[in-house]
DNA sequence: GTAGGGTTAG
């Protein structure tokens, strides 16, 4: 090598430890200079070596670059073990501990020291493999390594993981006495937590193993941020919120972490207001808030929908705060994003996210739930396909949202993509899929979905056993769906109001109050859910006095403020019942505006019983207020035709057309052999149905001889009535059960499912059909479940 | 040690 070359790689050299120097965690520039200074390398020809090498890779851990860190790293013949460690405590950190491992023993003994072992225990610990790091904290003492301060902080944060009981806490913290560390305040802090992580198991007391942190605590000579916030959040951890709140209330010195630890405690265990009155009186203390504070009051703000202080926070930041680090800008605005998708306002929410100069799969799943959210399904499949990478909550997110919207086919289809995509489902992942089930009425592959369920060990999953209550309830099979509900582990509130409703929607309303009572028994509180579901029960049943009285008590006995949704729930039953004039003081009295809903029930009781003049007023109000709305249209033509007022009939036709509003085409369909049959009214599409068409006119003239009479006054057009005993005889549901009836085994319940209500004659028809062929029908229809069995129906002729 | 996603019920 000439002498100007070698001078001029010193040279090289010296200019870029120079520059990679000013790379330090403060500086948010230093990945680009690393980037830069790196690229300049390569284009010189300049092999990069010893410190300078180990710099860059430290720069590009530190900047989360690792797939750059770990070639420059391959590059090298032989790393050092400065180079090894700073990989091996990059990987553990971020949780890719295969790699971590792969290096540490592939690093011969005879290089290793101390400061490896630590960072590899670290990655045990940060993979939750406690017996991993133990292990191999015995190899270190096995080869003579000395432990010093960090392995002994690291060796607890991994024993936190697996002790079992307060004796082994006594024994970990004699350990530590007896090596001479326990003066030492990181290591006390560790064990500090080890405690406080064994209270939360629920296998010990936790109060008196808080009792013991707290002796421990009180005994330390120093202490720092970290032994104070590790009292707070174990505190926090154990629901001890009260305690917490007093222990920091005790601090003399005001410190901004236990404050944070305190405010998202609060906000995790739903205590909004207490959240943000501790962020007004930071203020009044003065107390400086950081990006955590924000975080955590936004999210209070977002999940209490208090959206006008979130916005007044939005508003502080932007003032106070003109230059902030990608650190800061990241999480607060996902914060923010949150905050305004949660309040309903996504188009705000994606604002924030247009804005960001980074971003991250937080901000990108935020957007992607608030467009699920809005019911904007066709944004959601667009922004989701954009995303640049996707996780299992990206995933979940977008299978429920279709399924919620009624794209269940879609959803499914999804699920099938993410397994293929390499992503193994979770249980919520599941519990969407099986919603989509659920409405698709596809009984035997939410079966499927069931046992796949068992069999990965989701079976005591509460949102995965939730929905398949639902899901159960929701294809006709109750039995199994309170069968589910009676040996799940756990159960909450959504349990109990989803086999309520089951319950309520399958006629069976004395034993869903009895069930409602139940769970007032057992002290799980109601919600707003609930008293819908309740009142709906009692609607379906005829229950009016119970109605009235649960009704009264919401407000009386809990608090809640009834919504439009529960009078309309009111005013349902009432009409049901025939009570027109305590309905209209209801409406008249009720603190809301009355909109669509309730003038909906209005308008379907009327029908229910032939109030034409009360009937025909709710009918204006929403052709005022939803004229596009094609039930309106629907029932009021009912109304007319039921008294043979065909001129009118053909006066809401025509006014239809001229508002270009189509009617939903009613449609039928069951589950044969886990493939799903639809049928149409006049079906002469499905390549079986002529058969059906046989077989329902054979089973007519049976019918007859029982007294079925076809019921004519349900067809809507003005016709001669043989005519009209023909279009009854095609009414979809009617198909649909004729298939079910020739093609399942013999004996087996029938499970049909309707897009719209089913109709009167098919209703009257089923319970002929019932008795003829000894066998039960279950009918779905767009508001609840009718179950005909020897002649009768669970609803009792009343929906 | 503190934050920023999800799910199920009408």
């Amino acid at each position: 090598m000439d002498m100007r070359n070698a001078a001029n790689v010193r040279r090289l050299a010296n200019q870029y430890a120079a520059q990679l120097q000013q790379c330090c965690p403060h500086n948010p520039m230093s990945y680009s200079i690393a980037r830069t200074v790196h690229a300049h390398m390569i284009a010189s020809g300049f092999k990069p070596r010893g410190y300078i090498l180990n710099r860059l890779i430290d720069v590009y851990c530190k900047s989360s670059d690792l797939v750059s860190a770990h070639h420059l790293f391959d590059e090298i013949r032989q790393p050092d073990i400065v180079a090894r460690t700073t990989l091996i405590a990059a990987h553990s950190s971020a949780g890719n501990s295969n790699l971590a491992r792969e290096i540490f023993f592939a690093t011969p003994l005879g290089i290793r020291d101390t400061v490896c072992y630590n960072a590899m225990i670290t990655g045990y610990s940060h993979n939750n493999d406690g017996f991993g790091a133990i292990e191999l904290f015995r190899d270190l003492l096995r080869n003579g390594f000395r432990p010093d301060n960090f392995t002994f902080t690291s060796v607890l944060g991994a024993l936190a993981l697996i002790v079992e009981d307060e004796k082994q806490c006594q024994q970990i913290h004699c350990a530590v006495v007896k090596s001479g560390s326990g003066f030492v305040t990181s290591v006390l802090n560790a064990l500090l937590s080890v405690f406080v992580k064994c209270a939360s198991s629920p296998l010990v007391s936790s109060s008196s193993l808080m009792a013991a942190a707290r002796k421990l605590f009180d005994e330390m000579t120093e202490r720092d941020e970290l032994s104070w916030t590790t009292m707070i959040a174990g505190y926090v951890r154990n629901g001890e919120l009260d305690a917490a709140r007093q222990f920091l209330d005790g601090m003399t010195e005001k410190l901004v972490v236990a404050w944070n630890a305190m405010i998202s405690g609060y906000v995790h265990h739903g205590f909004f207001l207490e959240a943000l009155e501790m962020f007004r009186k930071m203020y009044l203390l003065g107390i400086q808030w950081d990006e955590f504070t924000y975080t955590s009051v936004l999210s209070a703000c977002a999940n209490a929908g208090f959206f006008l202080h979130g916005k007044q926070v939005h508003a502080y930041i932007l003032r106070t705060e003109p230059r902030p680090s990608l650190d800061f800008s990241l999480s607060v605005n996902n914060a923010l994003a949150t905050l305004y998708w949660k309040c309903g306002k996504v188009d705000e929410a994606r604002q924030v996210f247009n804005q960001m100069p980074v971003k991250d799969l937080v901000s990108w799943n935020a957007i992607l739930s608030g467009y699920v959210n809005a019911g904007r399904i066709d944004e959601a499949k667009s922004f989701f396909e954009e995303m640049p990478e996707r996780n299992l909550l990206t995933w979940t997110v977008m299978i429920s949202g279709l399924a919620q919207n009624g794209f269940g086919e879609e959803s499914l289809k999804l699920f099938n993509r993410m397994k293929s995509e390499g992503f193994e489902p979770c249980d919520y992942a599941f519990a969407g899929a099986i919603i989509a089930c659920a409405w698709l009425a596809a009984l035997m592959h939410g079966r499927q979905l069931h046992a796949q369920l068992v069999r990965l060990g989701f079976d005591s999953s509460l949102s995965a056993g939730n929905a398949l209550i639902t899901m159960y309830a929701k294809c006709g099979v109750v039995e199994a769906a309170h069968c589910l509900f009676l040996t799940m582990p756990y159960l909450d509130s959504v349990s109990w109001n989803a086999m309520i409703a089951a319950l309520g929607q399958h006629g069976h309303g004395a034993q869903a109050l009895e069930l409602f009572e139940l769970m007032l028994k057992e002290d799980i509180l109601p919600d707003r859910i609930t008293f819908l579901t309740v009142l709906s029960t009692c609607s379906h049943a005829g229950l009016v006095e119970e109605g009235h009285r649960y009704f009264k008590s919401m407000s009386g006995l809990y608090g809640i403020c009834p919504g439009e949704d529960h009078y309309a729930r009111m005013i349902d039953l009432l009409c049901r019942a025939g009570k027109f004039s305590e309905a209209k003081d209801m409406i008249e009295t009720m603190p809301v505006e009355p909109g669509p809903p309730i003038w909906e029930a209005l308008l379907a009781g009327c029908r229910i019983h032939g109030n034409m003049d009360l009937g025909i007023q709710a009918a204006e109000r929403l052709f005022e207020l939803m004229p596009q709305h094609d039930g309106t249209y629907v029932l009021l033509s009912n109304m007319y035709a039921t008294v043979g007022r065909w001129d009118d009939v053909a006066k809401v036709r025509k006014l239809m057309r001229d508002k270009g509003v189509k009617k939903e085409p009613g449609c039928s369909w069951i589950e044969v052999e886990n493939k799903v049959h639809v049928f149409l009214v006049d079906d002469i599409v499905h390549p079986e149905v002529q058969a059906v068409y046989n077989y329902l006119e054979e089973l007519g003239l049976k019918m007859r001889k029982l007294g079925y009479i076809p019921d004519t006054k349900f067809v809507l057009h003005d016709m001669e009535s043989e005519q009209k005993e023909y279009v009854l005889s095609t009414h979809s549901e009617k198909l649909a059960v004729g298939f079910g009836l020739l093609k399942l085994p013999l004996g087996a319940t029938v499970r049909v499912f309707k897009n719209l209500r089913i109709c009167g004659d098919c209703h009257n028809a089923f319970k002929f059909m019932s008795k003829v062929v000894e066998r039960e029908i279950v009918v779905r229809d767009g508001k609840r479940f009718h179950h005909f069995k020897n002649g009768e129906c669970s609803c009792g002729n009343y929906w």
